[in-house]
DNA sequence: CGCTATAGGTAGGCAGCCAACCTATGGATC
DNA sequence: GATCCATAGGTTGGCTGCCTACCTATAGCG
């Protein structure tokens, strides 16, 4: 897949991770893996930024706790964040309603 | 609509146009305004620049004629361009089935 | 003469994503 | 006890693509 193609899609994609769980940074990175089938494969340096960002903007929450010996920074959505990712939801299906308006109806009548 | 989640789509919709019959640019454009419901209202800065790269590309070619006295730079696909917007199809309907088995599922199991 | 619609274009910048790189622990393998 | 992999976190710099802002030009209308 098209890497750019994700653009503007990421955030919706990590919401939609933590939606109905907390998980940390790597699990969601295992999670979109496994969801997709194996065609998201995001890098750390994609997925680690992104989730500060979506932190900064209120949308996660973050704690850090440690198993096994190991740091975890766990996160999970704020009540904004619920609401981010309805209207993300909401804005992927206009999107895909539109583009495929465009790309699906075959040749267009040359007058139109 | 945000605009970056146009990316790496564009091109797509821009082949889609000249599916089917030539166009000239700012055809192009009012084409995809009316085909997606006034959605989409591509600047004349995204639209020429990314026309030429398509040409570049070898995707479409051009010719120039007047008409009313005006210059107008009418496109059209070629072979290579058909077959890129079959391919540009396909991946967007990949794309879509990616997106919305993350997105449509609802909340995820924990475990998942 | 000015304004709008039509038609083409360029230049610069911003932001998002990615590649590359770094640190650290626990367990398995050698 | 050394080495390697999986797990887990992170940063930095850069590429690219799209958009904002701006410019040129003609025809027609007021």
């Amino acid at each position: 897949m098209k890497s750019d193609a994700l653009r503007g899609h990421l955030d919706a994609l990590l919401l939609a991770t933590l939606d109905g769980g907390r998980r940390h940074g790597y699990a969601i990175i295992e999670a979109l893996h496994q969801r997709s089938g194996g065609a998201l494969d995001l890098p750390t340096g994609t997925v680690y930024p992104a989730l500060r960002r979506l932190e900064t903007a209120g949308l996660v929450t973050s704690e850090w706790s440690t198993v096994g010996g190991r740091q975890r920074r766990t996160y999970r959505l704020t009540r904004a964040g619920q609401r981010a990712l309805a209207a993300e939801r909401t804005a992927w299906r206009e999107f895909t309603t539109v583009i495929d308006g465009v790309l699906g109806g075959g040749p267009w009548p040359a007058g139109t």
